[in-house]
DNA sequence: TAGATTGTTAATCGATTAACAATC
DNA sequence: TAGATTGTTAATCGATTAACAATC
């Protein structure tokens, strides 16, 4: 546990400095204003700065940020510094994509099994994924033990995904990546990170109301 | 454009709202006080009684809110009540999910098109998109235009993503779903919904530092 | 009617922005 | 040194919570 209660809203901003500065490093600049970064990221320099300042003081007057070293302290932040072992329960259509995702852009993450009502005897899309197996759900829980599981994808249909937190979470997990539409009930101390697709969705709708 | 401006951080809550009295109207429950939907959802009862009059009074002293109209009054503000022409962009893994997602969830949204670099002769994974056709992107603009598209849906690597939001941008949509890990520019006047699956697992990293 | 619960105003809390002294 | 830009405190703004009169 931390000394200070970083909001959720500066969290969520996090991720984004990490991919602009990512951007900013792949063009080969070196350094950054708080100013300049506002023009490019939207957000007012002043929360920039206050952002960064929850987490230690990154920059030099007179001269800015240094992007690479930006870059790796948002990262340690962030707790990308670290490795993580993940079990994607579900390996439907979505399941499949987020394996991919994972492990062409998520070096930091490594799927090491995969879980399904059925067991698929070979991956249709022909990918590998660190050699993870793909099993059936029955041995989840034994698994998520013994391979010390630290993150559980639940990419299960709707009606199924409580039951598969309650078993990951039983299990030890010290994390849950909810890709379904429903919110699980989580015990403290296990964190959860949800992807609403459909909320994202039905918020688009709102908003083209506005539009035109 | 409407008379008052709602915060993003109302229009966030508004279809968890409505997925939680969808939960309760197939229970079969009739009505709801927002101290009960409190216990239930988690606002406070005093957020859930403003969230909503910011929209007007959908409840009854004494009583509380009938599930069934509240739903439907939700519906109705997010623009679901509406329908809406939809062409995929990009048919990859992700694509593939999101389509399937849409087609099965999603009533009001009809994917009318889906678009990849390459013409793909069958869709692999047999499902039927309201008969849509599958393209390739160099028919994206004409499409977009005889077809008047509403939404885009943008799942193509991330180096092509700004191309194909001002290809569709021009074209006329009026809402772009964005489900690649880059922020777009877009002109004012076409409503954009991100989905960034990366800062959300990012995000997770971070709180698994906390837990344990 | 009495009890319950909304709609709405007022109070509080937290997050964002502005300002500026510190300092590279 | 002079100029630039941070780190940080203070001011403002907006969102959440509390309170209660209105009313079903």
């Amino acid at each position: 546990m931390r000394n200070k209660q970083i909001s959720k809203a500066v969290i969520k901003r996090l991720p984004r400095y990490r991919r602009y500065l990512r951007e900013l490093q792949k063009k080969g600049v070196e350094k950054i204003s708080s100013k300049d970064l506002s023009k490019l990221i939207g957000y007012t320099a002043s929360q920039i700065r206050q952002d960064l300042n929850n987490f230690g003081g990154f920059g030099q007057q007179g001269y800015g940020y240094s992007v690479n070293n930006l870059y790796e302290e948002i990262g340690t932040i962030l707790g990308l510094d670290k490795e993580y072992k993940m079990a994607i329960v579900g390996y439907g259509r979505l399941g499949r994509a987020i394996a991919n995702y994972i492990a062409n852009n998520e070096p930091k993450f490594h799927i090491i099994g995969i879980f399904d009502v059925k067991k698929i005897i070979q991956d249709i899309d022909d990918v590998e994924f660190d050699d993870a197996q793909i099993m059936t759900c029955k041995s989840l829980a034994g698994f998520i033990r013994s391979e010390q599981v630290d993150i559980a994808v639940i990419t299960v249909p709707a009606e199924k995904a409580q039951l598969v937190a309650d078993t990951v979470a039983d299990a030890g997990v010290k994390g849950i990546w909810n890709l379904t539409a429903v919110d699980l009930e989580i015990p403290a101390g296990i964190a959860v990170e949800n992807v609403h697709m459909s909320d994202s969705l039905h918020a688009l709708a709102y908003y083209m109301q506005d539009a035109e």
